[in-house]
DNA sequence: GCAATAGTGTCTGTTAGACAGTATGGC
DNA sequence: GCCATACTGTCTAACAGACACTATTGC
């Protein structure tokens, strides 16, 4: 066999969002061929003289908006022959998260739409960007367990109740309360705020993330 | 700034083994330019038609004669522009495992040597592999608590010394017998095959790995 | 006082980690 | 009987999971 010829580089995004008990991931409605009109994951060619994740971020910010997400990491490279109709494209794919509400987004660029879907439900998809989000919901999940990501999807302040919300929407599965709130707090990970946030029944204390927090004190295994 | 014009892939693999209480990595002495030789992972451009993985293996064998590997999977993508002096060099840098003696290693195609360097004490090494390995180290350490990597670094057949010594060798740190078999024998995941090995000292039981062990069986985090 | 949500404590079984002596075989 | 290695058991502390009621606020 011989060298490739008509070899391209993209780096896609799977970004993850939580909204009220929904877990959904930002796809754009394509405007070019191939699958114009089809829904795909935001991405797309690499540039000279930028790293992977650079163009990761520059595609995401071009195409929808969103802009400066703090969890951003290579997910995995997807690179079969045949994934794209136009050639040997390899796809560095990245997993990110932002919390509630923190990304306006507006189509832009490559893209005739930009929406917010269900991970449970979503339409059908270009290339094999159905097999991606597959494989970022499944390490979503995984990193869940090292306690890190999900802080990146909750408000910077947030009561027990929404990170349990979070953790309950995102595993899909509901967590028992005491257990939850006992795990949390021996882990010495949360500030209480001193605040509480009032509205329908009982008022909630607010907590934040302790800043000082190591990675490694975050890394703590805390749903095994 | 523009699309890539000098694109190339690469597909690398980070191929370990252990030799009595080392763990080894194997390396190539370039035959070419750039970095001619110097030690680097064995590893070569993707050809059309074939998957990232097909060219890291095939490149494998070309380079060092080593085939058939059961354990081997994508790592990481490294594709920082600069990392290679000859333009836009993408690698995919794999993770492999082979039992001791399992390989006789060649040198073939463009390698002007092969040999097995201690992990610890590695020579220098051509572009930024020495980043690659080091990666590859953290991630055989992290696969190893959930206990399926390590039983393609022993032989079919071992004593629980054996595999307690794999175990000490990769993690760099001494483990407590009794704790050790205690918790491998209660995993469920060993079956005796009634044999024993003579030698100095009283016979070892030996063992394999139960063959209807699930992956989910095999999963299970051993050592927290 | 009712609705709604926040918050709390105990028991039980399992597991991890620390720790030292006995058993078996070859010579 | 000596050397080398295999093998074994107990105690303690921490943790995971099951489980149901009380507390506080707005209305």
């Amino acid at each position: 066999m011989a060298r490739i010829t008509d070899l391209a580089l993209t780096a896609d995004v799977v970004l993850f969002r939580l909204a009220e008990d929904t877990l959904t991931v930002l796809l754009i409605q394509r405007h070019n061929e191939p699958f114009a009109a089809m829904w795909a994951l935001p991405g797309g060619f690499v540039d000279a003289g930028e790293t992977l994740e650079e163009a990761a971020r520059r595609e995401l910010t071009e195409e929808t908006g969103a802009a400066d997400i703090p969890f951003f990491e290579q997910l995995y490279t997807f690179g079969d022959p045949g994934r794209d109709p136009r050639g040997r494209v390899i796809s560095v794919a990245h997993l990110a998260v932002v919390p509630p509400g923190r990304v306006a987004v507006t189509a832009g660029d490559d893209a005739a739409d930009v929406s917010w879907y269900p991970a449970s439900s979503l339409p059908p998809l270009a290339f094999d960007h159905d097999i991606i989000i597959s494989y970022a919901l499944k390490r979503l999940r995984y990193k869940l367990e090292y306690a890190d990501v999900v802080f990146h999807m909750v408000p910077e302040v947030f009561t027990l109740s929404d990170l349990q919300q979070a953790y309950e929407t995102i595993l899909g599965e509901p967590l028992d309360k005491r257990n939850f709130r006992r795990k949390m707090l021996q882990a010495d990970i949360l500030d209480d705020t001193g605040d509480v946030r009032t509205g329908e029944g009982r008022p909630a204390k607010l907590y934040r993330l302790r800043p000082d927090a190591q990675p490694e004190v975050k890394a703590r295994r805390l749903f095994p």
